[in-house]
DNA sequence: GTTTTAATACGAAAAATTTCGTATTATTAA
DNA sequence: TTAATAATACGAAATTTTTCGTATTAAAAC
């Protein structure tokens, strides 16, 4: 939210912030190691890609050392709630109400998870009624 | 779910879906209208489009009349399901809570609603249990 | 010091998606 | 019947995204 600049990172761009915010600052190489568990990617690729996240200030790069090291600019959460409006909006026209209804619905969660979203629940309804 | 063969819809064609999925079988026309009122769209791209999703099988065309008249192949439901999931994986790495919780929390959701995903909840948790 | 290795820069090809112009043809109106 | 209107077909241009080859250079190994 801090940063209305952040364009939407493409699928491709996606990957590689998952990398990032999953195990940190990485280098190039690092994170082509990481998307090749899933998929054949070549070095280069993956070099050319992290350069235009760089330009487009998805990804903070620290050039001190020769092998340059990068940094997920914004913050996973932050990056998933503007992708969530987004496709809120295309996909369940703006109902959060019905992605939420599908998204446990056909899925397991875990006891622990369902108590987490009750809670949940109740500091919401606590909110709105005024109290907190 | 019924159809594997459904391969995602990409940006523009989802926007097609939805015009479909709102109004029910629609022409070329009247579907170019619609997409007129959020932006710019000349008639062939429409065209052209729902000519890609027949062939696709996104949408299926009834040739009967002059004016082909096209429909959703798959439901709203099963294609958000299928579309969720996706972006479960790529955006929210596979946590349906998480996904969650984002969605309940930084939005405005009605008692209503609130209600109903509390219904939802009891529902899962008894299952769960055995009972039902 | 020279060679080998490994990193970045960068252009451009390849692939996927979107847009649109033009040709053709059926239907409607005059 | 003829002219005007409005629909589809289709190729291809334009745009966006992804992939990769080659050149260059710093660092490490010998």
């Amino acid at each position: 939210m801090s940063n209305p600049s952040h364009s939407k990172p493409t699928e491709a761009e996606l990957e590689i912030l998952q990398v990032l915010w999953q195990h940190g600052p990485s280098t190039v190489r690092f994170v082509n190691e990481q998307l090749s568990r899933q998929k054949e990617v070549g070095y280069t690729t993956t070099l050319k890609l992290m350069q235009i996240m760089a330009e487009k200030r998805l990804v903070k790069r620290n050039e001190e050392q020769r092998t340059h090291v990068y940094e997920a600019d914004a913050s996973e959460e932050e990056t998933q709630q503007r992708l969530l409006d987004r496709f809120l909006d295309t996909a369940f026209r703006g109902s959060a109400m019905k992605l939420v209804m599908q998204a446990l619905g056909n899925r397991s969660t875990s006891p622990e998870e369902l108590t987490q979203i009750r809670n949940l629940l109740d500091q919401i309804e606590g909110e709105k009624r005024g109290f907190e």
